[in-house]
DNA sequence: TTTAAAATTTAGACAAGCCTAAAAAATAAA
DNA sequence: TTTATTTTTTAGGCTTGTCTAAATTTTAAA
């Protein structure tokens, strides 16, 4: 059994892996989890004895095949729980992540499958992530940055990179969300500035917005 | 912000307070916890620092208001999770007790005011048990123990004072739950055992059983 | 009411997970 | 390629919540 301290390390380890490439390195994860150098130290050494993680000194991490599964089921309950949280209890795509922090570690194989039952198997949570099924395995997504699009290119959005509460805000005040329909009208080469079409308005939005949704091409 | 011990302390104490009275023993609380008296020692003098319970030296604990108001609210959210695992994903009675342990410590108030909401503000759980409101309230109810009734005497059962998940399991084989209309056919008097009709079929009970039901007399 | 038993508290220790400060290794710069 | 900088690890400590063993207080019994 894993500690929560345990499971958020394995859970931040898989995002970085998969963020950056493998190997891991440690100041990465002391930085992902707010907390100091030579506490990942700590814990790296003790989940490399636990076998859920690879480590060789100064050479960083990587998830084993069991630290992989493990991690993946952290995050396929986050992200049920956000379903279950958006859907039916009515919350807003922005406030469901820190709740949804809590609820991935609760331990119960028969609560996640009936909740999964519940909310009818879904295949992406309310920020366009797809949600592992319960072995694990994640649908691959074809999804660009809006950043790599062209003038005149447009696409459907089904994902945000970042989602922390002021992005997904600032996305609501322009009515942008998963399923919005996104063209391209302008882009600046110097400074990666976009001005795109949502529905029928247009918007100027800067390299670092682009940078963060991502768009299914049409 | 208190934390999962703390809370676990509280409720077994208010729980403890409400079956025996006020002042509850070191070693009453060190057995709910499954722990000793010395780690019970300990977390009651912290809780006495923290001003949630009041406690003398050898005399025992009881909780403040403030220790209360923490309590009934766990116990709340406990009970408003079991409603949620039982009428949304179908678990039985017997099985929601170890997962609602988990759940009643998931910090936010406004997931517990949309989850209310979204069962209806049940007033019961599964067990029968009430449901504090919101402000801390629990409506009172008149119950009896189906061992205090006489020969002849019936009753709606509207609660289960013990709920392990055996003891529950042996009142499905009898078809026995909420609802469950209970009268004594027969009582003996040396030993309390009674014959019981529920529905259409009469069963022989012990002691043991009649003091762990509760019933609404008619 | 003095003694025996039970309940409770204190003392000292330990694991988990974090910290700071210092040492060691790896990387970048001169 | 030697030096400086950055990264990582080690050493030693702290807090939380637990433990055992011993001391103390309360309660029950003689």
């Amino acid at each position: 059994m894993f500690t929560l301290a345990e499971e958020n390390y394995l859970k931040v380890i898989f995002h970085l892996e998969n963020d950056y490439g493998t190997g891991v390195s440690t100041n990465a994860i002391a930085d992902k989890m707010d907390t100091r150098a030579s506490s990942a130290t700590d814990m790296i050494q003790k989940l490399a004895d636990k076998k859920v993680i690879s480590y060789k000194k100064y050479k960083g991490a990587s998830l084993t095949k069991k630290g992989k599964s493990i991690a993946v089921n952290i995050i396929r309950k986050h992200r049920l729980w956000e379903v279950f949280l958006v859907e039916k209890l009515d919350f807003q795509w922005d406030e469901v992540h820190e709740i949804a922090e809590q609820l991935e570690h609760i331990k119960s194989d028969e609560l996640i499958q009936r909740l999964d039952l519940f909310l009818g198997h879904p295949d992406f949570d309310p920020h366009g992530d797809p949600i592992p099924d319960k072995n694990g395995y994640i649908k691959p997504t074809e999804k660009k940055l809006l950043s790599k699009l062209k003038k005149n290119q447009q696409g459907i959005c089904v994902g945000v990179k970042e989602s922390s509460a002021k992005f997904l805000q600032y996305l609501d005040t322009r009515k942008i969300g998963i399923g919005s329909s996104i063209k391209v009208i302008e882009k600046e080469d110097f400074d990666q500035s976009m001005t795109i079409q949502v529905s029928n308005k247009q918007f100027f939005i800067t390299k670092q917005i682009s940078e963060n949704l991502y768009l299914k091409t049409i």
